[in-house]
DNA sequence: TCTGGGGTCCTAGGACCC
DNA sequence: TCTGGGGTCCTAGGACCC
């Protein structure tokens, strides 16, 4: 990288480096880490499925063939898993984490700058590279690297803008033949590209606005890149703009390698198995909250609005049907768990309607301040905990080094509500009793 | 019987002010 | 009782993403 630089010094020659975007996506993240630890499988249908077994989040390329979606609850295809045998294994986040990071510290390595998008994808910037090494060249060693050390596959799509990128990646994972690297930094593989896709699958093309476009008679990516800008401003919106004058080159999305301030934390499951009493809905609410704000702490944030909603299973018709929210707005922001707790406590009693059967609930935490930069009113009464701070943060020491270490009397109470997770995995990387033998 | 969870951004519309 | 325009701020809802 730091050739490129040298190369093209900055003030001597007009020409500046070619921007270029990488968007490296790993494939079939869930399933292959499970398949990580699982060599037996390699060749077998795999799929991850939601919190709560419910629905099917990620599919190896064996059940992708079997025609399982994305998204497909499980008990609709049980049919299809016993006749061929797919394995099926709970969501678990802590492996999925863990790889992650490894995967991304791998590509770090190798790029000036990293943007990690979620938790199987991330933009590097390359601007520059393609004057010193063959785009495709580098990707592929970078393909290969992440192989080699960490075990998961990716495909590699380079383009001058983002959602080009995205496009060049989804190119690469659809047609084998590319050897999972696409480089669409000529305007000719651009089109050609684009003419074959279809819009909804252009980043930021969702179902609702492929519908509409289709109707117009826009169905692939190079009609929206060629759509006049101005009818597509003032029919959909700057957003969709936006994407049109990226899939023509211009590129409107910089990099944002570091990571934004979060504006909200939500924390919601969906129950086991329903529940009617408001007993058990304060204890899974208690249980959402508490994680919040470890999250809200982390974060170094400290929140004024707190909400909580419940609803009852809005698939079933034949029960009565409940949903509601209500939000809670404080006269100081915190970060404490004890004061939070109260609150969610009594919002839970006044959302709370007694002969409905709930199927999830959640809380959210809006409107955050950095600790000690909220301007409270002249007459506000200001009594804060006491020793909050260090409390906090004894309790986030402890439960970090073991996950449930301390709780709160609030949480315990009541268990029908926990979700199912009868297929789940071992914690091969982070758990020491888990650790896979090699004998 | 059994249908995920956690985010962001934009827009429209209402309240309020001058 | 009649009667204007424009600005800001907030909220709810919708769309998208993985």
């Amino acid at each position: 990288m730091a050739c490129a630089e040298a190369s093209n010094p900055s003030g001597g020659s007009t020409k500046k480096p070619a921007q270029c975007f990488a968007l490296i996506d790993c494939n079939n993240f869930y399933a292959s880490c499970e398949r990580l630890f699982r060599p037996d499988l390699k060749y077998k249908p795999v799929i991850v499925a939601s919190n709560n077994d419910g629905c099917a989040v990620a599919r190896s390329a064996e059940a992708k063939a079997l025609g399982i979606k994305m998204g497909t609850p499980i008990f609709k295809i049980e049919d299809l898993i016993r006749q061929h045998d797919v394995q099926v294994f709970s969501s678990n986040y802590a492996l999925y984490a863990d790889i992650s990071n490894r995967v991304m510290t791998t590509i770090e390595g190798m790029v000036p700058k990293l943007e990690v998008y979620s938790i199987d994808e991330a933009f590097a910037d390359l601007s520059g590279l393609s004057s010193v090494v063959s785009l495709e060249a580098f990707a592929s060693e970078l393909r290969d690297k992440i192989e080699r050390w960490v075990g998961i596959r990716t495909c590699v799509g380079m383009a001058p803008t983002k959602t080009l990128a995205k496009l060049a990646n989804y190119g690469a994972k659809k047609y084998a033949k590319t050897g999972g690297v696409v480089d669409l930094t000529s305007e000719t593989r651009q089109r050609k590209l684009m003419a074959i896709t279809p819009v909804d699958e252009v980043w930021g093309v969702g179902r609702k606005l492929s519908k509409r476009l289709n109707a117009m008679g826009i169905g692939t990516a190079l009609q929206l890149a060629d759509a006049d800008l101005k009818t597509v401003r003032k029919t959909f919106s700057v957003v969709l703009e936006r994407t049109a004058r990226e899939l023509r080159g211009e590129s409107c999305l910089a990099m944002d390698d570091i990571a934004p301030t979060k504006q909200q934390i939500v924390v919601s499951r969906s129950f086991g198995s329903p529940v009617e009493t408001l007993d058990s809905i304060e204890s899974a609410v208690a249980s959402f909250i508490v994680r919040a704000a470890e999250k809200l702490r982390y974060e170094g944030q400290c929140a004024k609005q707190v909400t909580v909603f419940m609803r009852t299973n809005p698939f079933n018709q034949t029960h009565a049907q409940y949903s509601n929210t209500t939000t809670s707005t404080l006269s100081l922001p915190t970060q404490d768990t004890r004061e939070l707790l109260g609150v969610t406590q009594a919002l839970c009693q006044r959302l709370f309607r007694p002969g409905y059967r709930y199927t999830k609930a959640g809380v959210m935490l809006t409107d955050f301040y950095q600790p000690g930069v909220f301007q409270p009113s002249l007459f506000a009464v200001h009594e804060p905990k006491p020793k909050s701070q260090e409390l906090m943060a004894v309790l986030d020491a402890l439960n970090q080094q073991q996950t449930g270490t301390l709780f709160f009397a609030s949480q315990k109470t009541k268990t029908d509500w926990h979700m199912k997770r009868e297929r789940l995995s071992p914690a091969y990387t982070t758990r020491w009793a888990d650790i896979p033998k090699a004998r």
